[in-house]
DNA sequence: CTGTTAGCGCCTTCAC
DNA sequence: GTGAAGGCGCTAACAG
């Protein structure tokens, strides 16, 4: 006795086909089935085109839990990043998620809120679900980052560079470096660096900044950021505040920052450009037009990172470790704010 | 003999423990050990303490695919949205992700880059590695829809209405008639509005607006965006200068299109706000606070959207299947650009 | 060329 | 209270 035949568009999967289902409806065994979905054996035609058409007939489609189990790679990757509505991150997200799909892996994200304890624990989760990770502005410790990467499951990072670990980056220092000439032949005399938290990062940022300040003989200034959101931009100019000279232009870690230092700024009657240049780092995005960038590659540090990790995962060890990429300085339409 | 006992920092786990490893080190049963882990079944306080002791000193962490092949659930939701770098799903995509984490679920992100062949593609992949999916900005058509959603996999959508199923929404026609009003109280005589594509939220939002516009009795006059980008906003601003006359306000389907228009009407020599309003709908944003706003909450339809799920895969079908959430219009400072 | 067999690591009834 | 046994769905040796 055949199994109910229900008319197609009835025959919601109430209970999922399993590969039994499909052997025996091709009548063939269960190994078959396996060798021909995954092309690990060729066999006769006639015995393929059987499969198949049971396959469609029945809409089997492999658990994916059941294979990896068994095969001990699950084709998913993990990716842990900053925050998400960090739009360097969203464009990170973007391009490994496009070179993921391509490749037919399946995408965790986990965002760590900045938060390097949930950041770990993530990280664990994700490692037991995943063949491997992708981490974007992790704020963990390097001995902590290096203990969690192993050969069972690897960990490429992006914009952080540890000696024995594959990590993709911009080239951080030269893009510092064009920026503060940007601005000084612009007319600044005093550019002034905003820093971001002690990473990777805004290490090379401040080289650049420093060794462009040093070529112009001009006093390099740096100024941490208490936060790296737009209020951080905005107490940074209120403490500016009490110096004895106001800088004439601010160089921003990043956009959002610089989303607040204006703000700041207008409401000091200080005009942007003309009194102070503010200008960033950041991603292309349609949203930051207005602001001066030095142009990070955010979402092709997604994708190549998303690559290099699944060469890894291929057996394919690359020679290169750390891929460096290149930034460029795209002028931006300031924008002169008048209250609605 | 016993197995090599390497010394704490080099022992990295090569070889991952499995629950056989904790069960013979604590001495009992496999089976014991899920008890006591799942909590399924109290066991003295000696037995409970020895199995945790084994659990923490072989690092001991279950296999997550085994597990859901045993249980037959994953404790994974599938977020599948239209586009990440589109601010409203970046705010979606965190509040999903937040709750998800609160409830230990992983987060599958997959950007269906707004290709319905390509979303349903990755629907039907995350419906085999996940317990349930919000949907985000899906373009499929409503039957397709409806024929993905079973018991089996129950999806939540969000920003989107099918009477069977489940549903997180804005209250965006009440949002755009206060915005549509807004502008003619701040003397617009032609507010026009810039069309979305033909799903729930445009209908809404068209809606509203229509209501708005014969409220005031007004000639309502709508024009669709040809693409959701900058680059649809700055093409209808060009369409509609063929026109006799041109508006003196426009309502964006999104801030992004805004953006675009904003573009188009400086080099126009049009002033905005002077010349001509231009207010949009769109989410919370730093990036955004210079246009002024219907504000959707898409971060809460993100956090509630995972958390209506999440109800749903405990087995607590909610009565109410369709939450509508307030938005409010905020006030943006314009920004009169000067080239740089 | 095809099928049989033996796990992958875990959960869950059911005896003891 | 505890353990033995079976099964989740699939893959991969190994036979035939």
């Amino acid at each position: 006795m055949l199994p109910d035949q229900l008319p197609e568009n009835l025959m919601s999967p109430i209970k999922k086909a399993t590969i039994s289902d499909v052997a025996q409806a091709a009548g063939v065994s269960r190994s078959t089935v396996s060798k021909v979905m995954n092309g690990t054996q060729k066999l006769p035609d006639t015995t393929e085109k059987r499969i198949w058409e049971a396959v469609r007939q029945l809409g089997y489609q492999a658990s994916p839990h059941a294979r990896s189990l068994s095969t001990g790679r699950s084709r998913a990757i993990g990716l842990v990043i900053l925050d998400i509505l960090n739009p360097h991150f969203t464009s990170i997200v973007k391009g490994a998620g496009r070179v993921a799909r391509e490749h037919g892996y399946a995408v965790l994200l986990a965002d760590a809120e900045e938060d390097p304890a949930q950041e770990e624990e993530l990280i664990r989760t994700l490692q037991a679900r995943t063949d491997g990770l992708l981490l974007a502005g992790s704020r963990l410790p390097d001995d902590q980052l290096r203990a969690l990467h192993g050969p069972s499951s690897p960990i490429v990072t992006v914009g952080r560079v540890l000696p024995e670990m594959p990590a993709v980056v911009a080239a951080e220092a030269q893009a510092a470096h064009e920026l503060t000439c940007s601005v000084a032949r612009w007319g600044a005399k005093s550019p002034t660096y905003l820093a971001g938290p002690p990473f990777w990062v805004n290490e090379r940022r401040t080289e650049g900044y420093l060794a462009a300040m040093q070529e112009m003989r001009l006093p390099p200034v740096v100024v941490p950021l208490s936060r790296l959101d737009v209020t951080g931009g905005w107490e940074v100019v209120k403490a500016l505040m009490e110096r004895p000279r106001f800088p004439d232009a601010l160089i921003c870690y990043n956009d959002i920052v610089a989303l607040g230092v204006i703000a700041a700024l207008r409401e000091m009657d200080l005009s942007v450009p003309n009194d102070v240049q503010v200008v960033a780092f950041g991603p292309e995005n349609p949203l930051l037009t207005h602001i001066t960038h030095a142009q990070i590659p955010s979402q092709q540090l997604g994708s190549e990172g998303a690559d290099l990790l699944i060469q890894m995962l291929n057996g394919v060890y690359p020679k290169i470790f750390c891929l460096e990429f290149p930034t460029l300085v795209r002028l931006g339409t300031t924008s002169v704010s008048t209250s609605f």
